[in-house]
Formats: C-alpha cells, structure tokens, sequence
RNA sequence: GGGGGCGUAGUUCAGUCGGUUAGAACGCCGGCCUGUCACGCCGGAGGCCGCGGGUUCGAGUCCCGUCGCUCCCGCCA
C-alpha cells in the first residue's frame, strides 16, 4: 500500500504504462455524465485522473459525488493522452491517469470562498488559511521564503557563522519600541518581555567569544501594524567581531546577490551604491530613498532669495529653504491634480506646493510666474533638469518641512507616473547617521538608531559638547525605497557606552538597572563588533513582489493584532488572572457586527 | 489616538433622483450529458442590504452613532 507513487506534477511520459496510485485534493471536477475529469492537485502541481465507466464503473459513483478540495486517491494507469487532448497550459497535460478505482480519503465541505476568486476579504482568508494556504500564490511564496532561510543558512555557514539562540522571555527595556510583557508567574509584580529583537544577546555572543554569530530570528514589536508591519516578524540577526563597517556591508551585499542570483536570476552589479544620510536627505529628502527614479531635490534658495514672491524671499530671509524637483510629464496635471498635490503637501505639513508648468512648447504656466523674474525661472528649470513637458514642484519653509514634504511627494509623483521601472533593482547602503535625535516631546536626546551604536571615532569628543553633530557607524540596506535592513557597529568600551547613556538621560543608575548585564560584560574586554538585521519578511516581499506583509506570513494577524484564525488574543480565565498576582478585568467590550 | 475608503446571497460585485417582489456571475442543490481541462445545457434554493437610532407616506439608497475590514498619519531605538 502506498498513497501515491509520484507527485502529482511529476507525471510525464517516461510514466506512460505504468500502474500507479496517486492522491492529492480535487482541484476541478468535470463531470461528463459518463465520464467524470478530475484535476489532482498537491503541491508540486496537477494531473488529471479520467474516470471512464466502461474501465471502472465503481469509481464513477465516487467520482460522481465528490466536492472540490477534497482529497483522494487514486490507483490507475498512466496513458498517453491522444494529440487532440494532450492540454499544452499543464506540465503534466501531455499524459492522464486512467483510473481503476477511487477512494475519497477525507471529503471537503461547500468551500467558504473559492480559492480563485479575486479579492476575498482576508480576514475570511485568513480565518481558513488552511483552505487559503492551497493557493498557488501562497505555495509559491512559502517556498520563496523556505529557499530564502535556506540560501542564507548556506551562504553564512560557508563563512564561519554559527547559528546560534536567544532567549524569547527577557528583560523589558525602555526607548524604542513597545514590549510585549508576559507577567510572571512565580515574580508577582514583575515581568518578561519578548525580544524586539536580540541585539544584546548577540553582543553579549561577540564578548563570549563567538566571533560569527546568525539567526533566523523572531521578533515582537507591540505597536501598530501596518501594510509592511507585524506584531511579530522575522530578522535575519548577525553579528561579526574584529570587523569594520564595509565588512559588515560587503558581507550582506554578497548574501543579497546570492539570493538574487538563486531565487530570481538575476545578476545585481556591485558593489551596491553607498550613500550618507545627509546626501540621501538633501537629494531625495527620505533616508531611504528609491533610486530607480530620478525626481531629484535642488535647491534653490540662493536663487529666490531676492525674489518678487514674497513666499520664496520670506523662506530664505527667515532662515528657511526653497527646494524643487521636476517631474517628467507633469505639465499635463490638470488644476485639480495640482490641488490634490497642494493637498497632499499640507498633510505632510507643508502650506502648500507651488509649480510650473512646462509645456511641450517650451511656454511656462504657472499662478506665481508673475511675481518670479525670467532669470529666476530659468535657474529654477535648470537646476531641476526640467525639460518641456515636464512639471516643477516647489517647496519653502524651514528646511526638515521642506525635506519632509518633498520626500513624501517624490514616491506620490513616481507612483503617479509610474516612473519607477517594475523589473529594476536599486540597492543602497545608506551610511553616517546621526548618532542622536532631538526628542521634541521629551526635551531631550535620543539614540537615532539605538544607544548601542559605536559613534565614528572622529566625533566622540562631540558626545556632550554637540550631541546633534555626531555621526555614527550606523548603516540601512534599501531597496526601491523600502528599509531591508538596518545595523551598526557597535560600542565595545564600557565608558564610552556610559557616555552615550548620559546623553540620553540616563542617570547611573539608571543605566545599572536597565543594561548592568550589558556593562558588565563590557568591563572584562568586548572585541570591536557590530553586525546587522535584513528582515526576512520585507525580503521575501520583494523576492515575490508584493505589496503586503500577510501575503508572506503563513499565519499573519490583521489589524489590531486579531489573529481571525484561532481568535487570539482572547480573554485570560478568571483563575490565570489570580495566578498571576493580577486583578481579574471587566468583561471586554461587544464583538464582532455590535452582537 | 487621528484621518480617508469600504461593509448588499457562501464569494466577488451591480443596484439610477429616496419609490413595485433587491439583481448578476461564480459557488451550492437537483436533472441531463463519454474527451473535458474556467466543460456544457436545464431547473432550484439561497438576503435582518454589518448593527442601532433618526429623517420620510416610503430608506440598500439620506443623516447620526456604533462595530468590522482596509490604507495612511502618529507610533515603529
């Protein structure tokens, strides 16, 4: 007895004559009255069973009877199918089974949805992922995302990486991130956290000695989802000792274009361009900018200052910028295109967004070209590279709105006008952050990437006296505008770290609380190390192209952090609640549909 | 926490200016059909129009609230 001989897709001629047993789900059934077609589905492909009454008259009654999805097996004959049936859009359509006899080894109720309609609500899918999951899609993403862990397990152990575990209940730990907590049982009043992610246990593997460390790692963040967004998610985490920040680059640029290669065939040219923060700010006004485009920033401020639109002028003289950037095409907008755009600036803070046209002739349209001399709109239109037909947008204000507004309009425009090419690739390192961000609601600094990262060693001396000028060895992997990774190499002398808790507000006490352990190990000789976090989820979304994080999550959750497959999270019992030390809470609010 | 979009049959959707008994496709159920591969043909069942309130002679349609889904902002070291 076997189930099945071959996989279903693996049938081909070299099985013609053969006696064979064949199971999977019934993908289609077509039913001739006296000759039943049946798509046998698993997940290598199809093939079709033929159920002919005058060869098996038992399996015809089964045959008969089954619903789609169910799942059989089959015992018959590979034969040849005759050139009028051979099915040319099937791998196996060259050949069929003729069935001897048909056993339905466990029947499928009416389907909630059928697994080809387009658009089905994904809570309804993601409640019967495991209908949903039979997908071709959803096979084929999953198996992206399996030969995904599978090159990066190869490619890190060929090089000295050990793959090697965190802990998932940990130390809570302020900045950053929401924790998820899990109160503990035998602590009343205290608690664990799941890991955002295990960047001091991976430090602490570095101090350890371990040199090369990975892991597929699982990560949870207890903030709002988003389209790119989960409660939990997965990391690769790396980290290397004795290593310098373009190791560390050259390493992940290698691992990606091994994926390329192997997953998608496609050759990426190296080395991958690296940019500073400052540079991707000012030009394409987004620390992650997608450069399959050009919509590049210049600024014009010099240019304007003088000018007769007061706007312009007001910006420059209140210490404020005018950047502009053309886009190709543009110039077709109609006014309310144009408004929407104004629109648009205003949510993203702006108070509004001046343009000019340029038409195909050459003539210039636009409600402010009265008040700007001819010299100022040629400098405008030469310093954005401005060509007839295009549009130029332009900004003032002080210059992090300026940047914030163009920044938001350059992708709203590249979608726009579909500029970005759908088959290129543009990978960049962005490099030299800010070591600290001014925390405007606390009044105070704050780590830009996280407090951990080693500021580059010809501007520690600035650590107190100019914390706002501190360039750190912090690094982002982008890829068409989308952060895949982030890193940085890290501190590794324990006064320095103590510096960089005392910018940010740590008292030494403080500090001792929170990261001791981290202090600790750091006073008995930390190698210089740093590493770096690509996600694997963002990875694999490129990898299949698409544009939601649950499309490559076998077991996503939805908004809120619902998960509708098994209805977590749901209510603690009365008794799990006194075990914990903790008071039973009122009776959550009315479910689903006000019942 | 805030804003936008969407909630009509199992599923995806249509539903005119507020007006008769709310439609289509697919699915489901029954019948016919021996070469289909999205099989075909005939027939049938299936609706608290998310829920609650309001306006109106009359509400799927307009208004308010609410719940759900979704995208975005905040947030995400």
């Amino acid at each position: 007895m076997t189930y099945r001989t071959e996989h279903c897709g693996a049938y081909g001629p070299e099985h013609i004559g053969m006696e064979v047993d064949a199971s999977g789900w019934t993908a289609r059934r077509r039913d001739h009255g006296g000759l039943v077609f049946i798509d046998l589905r698993d997940r290598s492909g199809i093939v079709q069973l033929v159920v002919d009454p005058d060869h098996a008259p038992a399996a015809l009654a089964v045959a008969q009877s089954v619903r789609v999805e169910s799942v059989l097996h089959a015992r018959g004959t590979v034969v040849a199918r005759s050139p009028e049936t051979v099915n040319p859009n099937l791998p196996t359509g060259g050949v069929e089974i003729l069935v001897d006899s048909l056993e339905e080894l466990a029947p499928s109720e009416p389907l909630p949805f059928q697994l080809d309609d387009e658009g089905v609500d994904e809570s309804l899918r993601i409640r019967h992922r495991a209908l949903d999951l039979r997908r071709d899609e959803l096979q084929r993403t999953q198996y992206v995302r399996t030969m995904t862990t599978r090159l990066i397990r190869r490619h890190l152990e060929d090089r000295g990486f050990w793959e090697l575990e965190t802990p998932i209940l940990t130390k809570s730990t302020p900045e950053g991130a929401r924790d998820f907590i899990v109160p503990a049982r035998l602590h009343p009043g205290s608690v664990y956290a799941l890991p955002q992610s295990p960047q001091l246990f991976k430090q602490l593997y570095m101090m350890g000695g371990f040199e090369r460390y990975y892991q597929i790692a699982r990560c949870f963040r207890d903030e709002a989802q988003r389209a790119d967004r989960q409660l939990e998610f997965t990391q690769l985490d790396l980290e290397m000792s004795f290593v310098t920040r373009d190791e560390v680059l050259d390493l992940t640029e290698g691992l990606y274009c091994a994926l390329w290669q192997e997953i998608l065939g496609v050759e990426l040219p190296r080395p991958f361009p690296r940019m500073s923060h400052a540079e991707a700010m000012r030009r394409f006004g987004s620390d992650k900018p997608d450069l399959r485009y050009g919509l590049e920033i210049a600024d014009v401020s010099e240019l304007v200052a003088e000018s007769g639109f007061s706007v312009f002028a007001g910006a420059v003289s209140g210490g404020g910028v005018v950047r502009a950037l053309a886009c190709p095409g543009a110039a077709s907008l109609s006014r309310k295109d144009l408004d929407e755009l104004a629109e648009f600036a205003k949510e993203w803070g702006g108070k509004g967004l001046a343009y000019l046209l340029l038409d195909p002739s050459g003539e210039v349209r636009s409600p402010i070209a009265k008040f700007l001399g001819e010299d100022e709109i040629a400098g405008i239109i030469a310093a954005t590279g401005a060509s007839p037909g295009d549009a130029v947008f332009l900004a003032a204000d002080a210059e992090p709105v300026v940047v914030r507004v163009l920044g938001a309009l350059r992708p709203h425009l590249a979608a726009r006008f579909e500029l970005a090419d759908p088959d290129a690739w543009a990978m960049l390192f962005v490099v030299d952050f800010p070591l600290f961000g001014w925390d405007e609601d606390e009044q105070r600094w704050v780590a830009e990437h996280h407090m951990f990262t080693a500021p580059r060693a010809e501007d520690e001396d600035r650590i107190e006296t100019d914390p706002g000028s501190v360039l750190s060895e912090a690094y982002d992997f982008v890829v068409n505008g989308s952060e895949i990774a982030s890193g940085s190499l890290r501190i590794n002398r324990p006064e320095l770290q103590e510096r960089v808790f005392r910018t940010v507000g740590f008292s030494a006490e403080e500090a001792e609380d929170r990261f001791g352990f981290l202090l600790r190990a750091l006073r008995y000789g930390a190698p210089p190390h740093g590493g770096i976090a690509p996600g694997i989820d963002r990875t694999v979304m490129l990898l299949v192209g698409t544009e939601s994080i649950r499309d490559v999550i076998a077991f996503p959750k939805i908004a809120g952090g619902f998960d509708p497959l098994t209805d977590a999270p749901s209510p603690a019992a009365p008794e799990q609640w006194r075990d914990l030390g903790l008071p039973v809470p009122p009776a959550p609010k009315a479910g689903k549909d006000g019942a």
